[in-house]
DNA sequence: CGCTTTTGACCTGCGC
DNA sequence: GCGCAGGTCAAAAGCG
């Protein structure tokens, strides 16, 4: 039985409605030359092939606004999650409750930067006398969640900087070490960074920032043509990268933008460049990820078989 | 040989 | 003041 000739079930997903406003010109071409000697009755169903690919084209529009709205929704449910989980991480443990404020507060104000001064201030005084604290409270602190295999030991996160480890802890409230990186490209950088797995999901690598790095990033001296893109999505800096498992993408919810940005958010994510990115985006990581192919295979081979039984029955 | 990583010791801040 | 926990230091080990 060779199911696959029957059935194509290649992920080759319609990321682009435009192929079919391109191909229906040739069709209705074709279908005009052949039925040339037919009348008028050509004219009527030309008529019905253009309504037929107007109303094709709304509804493609209407899924596509759906599909962005999916994704909002999605953005802002991971950025409520992480900021539960970040916000539950103080009470977990009794001590140390001043970092978790501050932490919390970092990730509504600081991360805004519109509220603090700027890090480069606070890093020339901290050269001249240690208050470690008030650095602290100063410094830029954001974080990122950055997806990885959970198997993979190595507390890595590749934003293109250069770090060196200079420490390691296991933390009382998380069972997996928190490593502890100085930016290394430069060696005035006052940049740190702490890599933790997530208690809650093993598989993701909590990165936190501190500081601001006073040097261009390495990645923008070299060719621009690396394996890893970097690219806005209205509010959400996000960059995908493709490794041995697959395509990841990084969403950076932890920076909210100014107001001014955010008025621009909406007319960028209403704009096509962003919606077919979007598509392509969501329709690379469908077809590649292969529990979502498990599942589909499973829910179509269901399908035959139940097709076949009622034909048997 | 120089740079990076590892890891135990030490320092510091906070809660009791 | 003491103890705990997070953060940092620095010597040793590893690696190219």
């Amino acid at each position: 039985m060779e199911y696959k000739n029957l059935i194509d079930t290649s992920l080759d997903l319609n990321i682009n409605p435009l192929r079919f406003l391109d191909e229906a010109p040739n069709m209705e071409l074709q279908s005009n030359s052949i039925e040339l000697g037919r009348g008028l009755s050509v004219k009527k169903e030309a008529g019905a092939l253009v309504e037929e690919l107007n109303r094709v084209s709304a509804e493609n529009k209407k899924l596509t606004e759906m599909l962005t709205v999916m994704c909002e929704n999605y953005n802002a449910l991971r950025g409520q999650l992480m900021d539960y989980m970040s916000k539950n991480e103080p009470t977990v443990s009794r001590k140390r409750k001043a970092e978790g404020t501050t932490n919390n507060n970092n990730d509504n104000t600081i991360n805004n930067g519109t509220t603090t001064g700027n890090s480069e201030s606070s890093s020339s005084d901290e050269d001249s006398c240690k208050k470690p604290r008030e650095e602290h409270v100063k410094a830029k602190i954001s974080r990122n969640y950055v997806r990885t295999e959970a198997s993979d030991t190595s507390l890595i996160v590749k934003d293109g900087y250069q770090w060196r480890k200079y420490g390691q802890k296991v933390t009382r409230d998380n069972p997996s070490p928190r490593a502890y990186f100085k930016c290394s490209f430069a060696p005035s950088c006052p940049v740190k960074k702490k890599v933790q797995r997530s208690v809650e999901d093993q598989s993701i690598l909590v990165a936190t920032y501190e500081g601001e790095h006073n040097h261009p990033h390495p990645s923008s001296m070299e060719a621009t043509s690396g394996s890893n893109h970097c690219m806005t999505l209205g509010s959400v800096p996000c960059s995908a990268s493709l490794n041995s498992s697959g395509p990841t993408i990084t969403l950076d919810l932890t920076k909210p933008k100014p107001n001014s940005e955010a008025k621009n958010t909406s007319q960028r994510v209403d704009s096509p460049e962003f919606q077919r990115f979007l598509a392509e985006q969501m329709a690379s990581s469908l077809s590649k990820d292969p529990s979502f192919k498990a599942a589909l295979v499973a829910a179509i081979s269901g399908k035959i078989l139940q097709h076949n039984q009622t034909e048997k029955w």
